[in-house]
DNA sequence: GCCAACGTTGGC
DNA sequence: GCCAACGTTGGC
């Protein structure tokens, strides 16, 4: 069965806009400093999945858009870069800590479909963003959960 | 390996 | 800004 993901990100950092203007060069998913999230960006994220784009920490979080990813996991640059805030000393390019994945975008959701809004959705009880507490920033979305919000999202 | 203290995430 | 939930750190 085809994986797909919804990352996380804080639109008043890097929003859906930010990444549509980036255009068909994509943009490095970089950042990413949580073991779990690390693991799915270098084992299990690959070329062509499609990945919904969350907007959390803002006025209305929920899923924004899309994106696919056109290449897979590596290690993350920012990681060796001292003047990153993502900089880590404790990580060396033999021994990489952390990914990253890069994406393009491919769609903007007419409307945003709010977190309060996927919480009432039947289908989408089991969703990883739904679970109580759930703070994890790259999440595996499954092919039903992937039909039933681009339905919401038509509409 | 336990676990208290601390830091972060992220909705509200 | 509050605070619950969760992750990480570090002493022992």
């Amino acid at each position: 069965m085809k994986q797909y993901w919804l990352f996380k990100t804080e639109p008043d950092t890097f929003s859906i806009e930010d990444l549509r203007n980036v255009g068909a060069s994509g943009e490095g998913w970089d950042g990413v400093r949580n073991y779990q999230a690390r693991n799915f960006l270098r084992d299990e994220v690959k070329i062509n999945q499609e990945v919904f784009i969350y907007h959390s920490s803002c006025a209305t979080p929920g899923i924004a858009g899309t994106a696919r990813v056109i290449r897979a996991g590596y290690p993350d640059p920012s990681q060796f870069n001292p003047d990153s805030p993502y900089f880590d000393p404790k990580s060396t390019p033999d021994k990489p800590r952390w990914y990253c994945v890069d994406v393009v975008f491919t769609a903007q959701f007419p409307e945003l479909i709010p977190l309060r809004t996927l919480k009432q959705v039947p289908e989408l009880a089991e969703m990883v963003l739904v679970q109580k507490g759930s703070r994890l920033s790259i999440q595996p979305v499954t092919s039903a959960q992937w039909r039933a919000i681009n339905k919401l999202a038509r509409g």
